[in-house]
DNA sequence: CAAAACCGTCACACAACAATCACATAATTA
DNA sequence: TAATTATGTGATTGTTGTGTGACGGTTTTG
């Protein structure tokens, strides 16, 4: 639901004890929060599935369902990118650690403070939001995640030796230019270039590995200039 | 074996009077701290640099330069997470503003009860401890509670050495991307790192404790690149 | 039209890299 | 201080990546 930098993050706060929630309530929402409620598990559950919160509350021991058994629907259900801040009742060593296997991202222990409280929620926020900045090159329906060193073509993971990679980049980079031999051989080797002109070998391991297993291929050699890498149907 | 929830807290003392400083230092030590200590404002500002203590006690009538500038010059050059207690000599209003002013996290007025610094040093310390981010790092089935350095994975508990734990947190942190060798040893050993690679021990022993006894493994090898923590069921 | 240049294809040897492990020394802890 | 654990080192093995050359097809050039 609210994605803007300069939006009120919404959390979602599930606690049986309206003493507590109310108390958590008032102060998040007077910290600039903007909260959802929930009474029970079941409640919670559905209202988390519905939306998109920046964060959840969830108290360990709930009505209906647990706090754990949510978290954990939750996180096979695919919400794993929203932190879960789990709050229990006693610091029981055994809950704890089913706390941990659920899938909850911190938890904390009753009675707390409320200035803990609102410390951790925005930590998990931050971290949360820090964590987005993946550098991805697409060209066509082939992605190059830079920073998980991961190829995809077609929602298929492919592998590629260390110098597919780098020969990728530099294409995927200037796609959809054409880029000289010369500055392919200088990207990957510097200025000691090996003797033999191996590099038609690895555009041959790298058609290999991008174009072969599919229909449409995205490697062209310009004859004599270089290479380009482009999608048929891009607007270019 | 896990040495870092009982590590000694490192405080800063700057103080120029020699009777209360050594007051102060011994009986501190006595309990369990490690202090530093500066005997003028401008050793101390240094020491306060170049080192990450836990808290900072600080006179405010100092040669040289007072608490005041101090804890000031701190602030403004990024350390703002070290809780710094102010000594003041007699308690001028006056002081006290100044003193808060200044980014002080508390202050105590001359003379006093040496119980009475130690309960607010230990206060300030476990403010800041509390506060410190994310608790519980989550990959997987895989879990690492940063507050009691618990490794967890499939409901299982795992010990780790203390290098394993520092591969685990930096690799965690940056899960699901790719962190370098470098990344790593930098983390790790700072600067001057080892002649030979005995990260790949590391990297080694590590496996063996997380994934060995699994049937999913969690550490990936990016020959030439790096290393990459990630379970395979994560949408990301 | 032939020769030359260029390129894709592939097999293969060697070099580079990584995993594994045992062990000596350093660091902790009791 | 002794006992225990952690860390760094090097040897060994296995794996993978890379450079090289050979061959044949295609295009360019003279």
């Amino acid at each position: 639901m609210i994605t803007e930098t300069t939006t009120k993050r919404t959390i979602l706060l599930v606690e049986d004890h309206q003493d507590i929630a109310e108390m958590i309530f008032a102060y998040l929402e007077k910290r600039g929060f903007e909260l959802d409620y929930a009474a029970d598990g079941e409640v919670g559950l559905n209202l988390a599935r519905e939306n998109e919160y920046d964060a959840i509350i969830l108290d360990l021991m709930l009505p209906r369902r647990d706090g754990l058994s949510v978290c954990k629907s939750l996180r096979e259900e695919g919400h794993s990118d929203t932190p879960v801040l789990m709050l229990t009742a006693r610091d029981t060593l055994e809950d704890k650690i089913s706390g941990f296997n659920s899938g909850a991202d911190d938890y904390l222990v009753k009675p707390f403070e409320i200035e803990e409280l609102e410390a951790r929620i925005r930590a998990l926020v931050r971290r949360q939001f820090s964590k987005q900045p993946s550098e991805v090159l697409t060209v066509g329906d082939l992605t190059y995640d830079l920073n998980k060193l991961m190829v995809v073509r077609n929602g298929q993971q492919l592998q590629l030796s260390p110098i597919s990679l780098k020969l990728l980049k530099i294409l995927m980079e200037a796609s959809p230019n054409v880029v000289t031999r010369r500055e392919i051989e200088q990207f990957i080797w510097g200025d000691v270039l090996p003797d033999s002109d191996t590099l038609r070998s690895h555009m041959y391991n790298l058609r290999k590995s991008i174009d072969r297993p599919f229909s449409e291929s995205l490697l062209h050699t310009l004859p004599s200039n270089g290479y380009r890498l482009h999608a048929k149907d891009e607007n270019t």
